[in-house]
DNA sequence: CAATCCAATGTAAGCGCTTACACTGGTTTT
DNA sequence: AAAACCAGTGTAAGCGCTTACATTGGATTG
């Protein structure tokens, strides 16, 4: 072996004095192994700074302890904290990540999927549930299981993840309680994106629900920005009669409106109040600090894991695993204006 | 081929009636082969949904076109921001990313850095150049390129980033120019994190230059987060005499700074000027914005990705590409108070 | 028209590993 | 004391792919 070969399981072999096999077995089954045996394969390891080739071993074994995940961005508070304790639950378990984005576009999720079933995932997780039926037909062929975290999803699959509609019916009800009656909406982009969707669909059923018909409630969608959330919501401020309270879709969008409002002169929330959605650091940090859905990434990602893991090892899982959300009252939601500008 | 199996070369080849070399070719050197014999193996490919295996390949060609890259946290807007292009400038050049996190500890470094050997990845990237020599020597003995990124290292290896120490003397002199003598420094936690050592050693350099010594220059090591911030300058305050400028190694512990300082009923930056480092997204959100240091991760992120490939394809390189930072100026910067309270 | 060449394809040898099966020799059972 | 067993180890057959080399037959050359 020269100094800059990867040395093989034949080298530790050579170097220890033992069949391939044996050295395989002290690597994935040491009890096999008498102790003396297994010492000196595990010092020739040491000495070679072997470590086993993982092609050779997933041909072998035709596992790979390996699962996959793809969100829709990496650049995203969001999805990095989720993932975090997803994979830190993984690791628990024996399994490694691989993590690939898709930049929300569906045509991009199924190269993705296709690039993890080559690298032969045990089991892979999706964000949402819109994606076209040919994805989730390839996984199903593949015999690949796979779950969909961060909502719900529908009749059939796995989920892990929140009722995104109910969490922002329940705000809706908070807000019109306050006695607001002239709503407005900056949702997110919901092109194949359920969780915009079912958050911009439950507002509607509670305004729908408290005599507000889809007509009386202006609903801007806006892209993942600061400067989109802002822009729309100085379109809300130019509408005559003007909102007394703009729901967002998210704190991003709710935190570029908090700063036009300020622009506009505008004080939140006395003159007009704004809600958010997710509770990422930023809320908290604003002035004032944002009212908001807490949405708990942490035990949404080791849920997941841990269904991800009896899916795969196909122990018994129930179908759907629903994380509470909660409402996070701070600044920016009040009564309305007693008497409200036109 | 069951339903259920995985389709091989093989279920290709035959079901083209070609032979796998010819499949092979088809994937891997398109050119090789006639168009007639191509479209009719392209067919089967597609209606068997098949998708080469990535072990197979792997094992026979010894490639993988994959690259590793381990950061300390993936739940940290800077790396998130910097990976995402480098991931974007990587897939130009047909190459997938392996990402893997070490929780800012060299142990479990060096743990990932085996599991990437493992997965043979092509190249490497890592953060900053603060590491066990062993790691390095590993990396070494196996001839897999490397570079460290988001700093500019030192003696030896491969580099793209920028001087964390010039850019925080360079602001450190920014706010001296502007007639503060009494500074004060909130640092990211130093240890084995030579971003954080740098901006720290910037600071003092441009301090002690303008004859301010390191006794006359407290310094408060605090974690990334906006509570240790704050609790930092918190202690900063209670100090006598009081600083009249807060340098913070990062936005994140500035902003924390920031909230204490409102707390504490001072004004910002009419009482205390407060600096950041880094101009993530929140430095822009905040009341005051944030007078920081713009870094900038595309631009890093997709050098380095060239860096990388140039490396694996043994071109010549540069031994560091240093991006250049730039101070923005924003709220939290002011002259001194006239009357400084003690 | 034989010799030569070349483009298109096939043949088959591994890549590094796991694992079913075979073997060995001591211990227990009958 | 022979039979049965078993713990510890070895032998060797692939896993799905790439690629050096061999083969084929039509086009080009002398």
């Amino acid at each position: 072996m020269s100094e800059f070969a990867k040395p093989t399981l034949d080298d530790v072999a050579r170097a220890a004095g033992v069949s391939t096999a044996t050295v395989s077995r002290c690597l994935n089954a040491p009890d096999l192994v008498i102790t003396a045996t297994r010492e000196r394969v595990m010092q020739a390891v040491e000495t070679l700074g072997y470590t086993p080739d993982f092609g050779g071993r997933a041909l072998a074994s035709r596992r790979t302890n390996t699962v996959g995940a793809i969100i829709p961005t990496m650049d995203n508070a969001i999805f990095a904290r989720g993932l975090q304790s997803f994979q830190q639950a993984l690791s628990r378990f024996g399994k490694t990540l691989l993590v690939a984005s898709s930049g929300y576009s569906p045509a991009r999720e199924r190269e993705q999927i296709e690039v993890m079933a080559s690298r032969g995932v045990d089991g892979m997780l999706l964000i949402g549930s819109a994606r076209p039926e040919a994805s989730v037909e390839f996984l199903r062929r593949r015999g690949i299981p796979f779950l969909g975290a961060w909502n719900l999803g529908g009749e059939d699959g796995y989920f892990v993840g929140f009722d995104n509609r109910a969490a922002a019916a329940g705000l809706t009800e908070a807000v019109l309680a306050l006695g607001h009656r002239r709503l407005a909406m900056i949702a997110g982009i919901t092109y194949m994106n359920d969780r915009a969707a079912d958050r911009m669909e439950g507002v509607r059923m509670a305004a729908e629900q408290a005599g507000i018909g889809a007509d009386q409630l202006p609903v801007i969608e806006a892209a993942y920005t600061f400067e989109d959330g802002a822009r729309a919501f100085g379109e809300l401020m130019a509408l005559s009669p003007r909102p007394t309270a703009v729901l967002c879709g998210n704190d991003v969008l709710a935190v570029g409106a908090l700063q036009k409002a300020r622009e506009l002169g505008l004080r939140v929330p006395e003159d007009v109040s704004i809600t958010g959605f997710d509770d990422i650091d930023l809320a908290g940090v604003v002035d004032p600090k944002l009212t908001t859905v807490r949405v708990p990434h942490n035990r949404m990602g080791e849920a997941a894991a841990e269904m991800l893991i009896r899916l795969i090892s196909k122990q018994p899982v129930e179908r759907r695993i629903e994380i509470p959300t909660e409402i996070i009252e701070r600044g920016t939601l009040g009564p309305p204006p007693a008497d409200p500008a036109v």
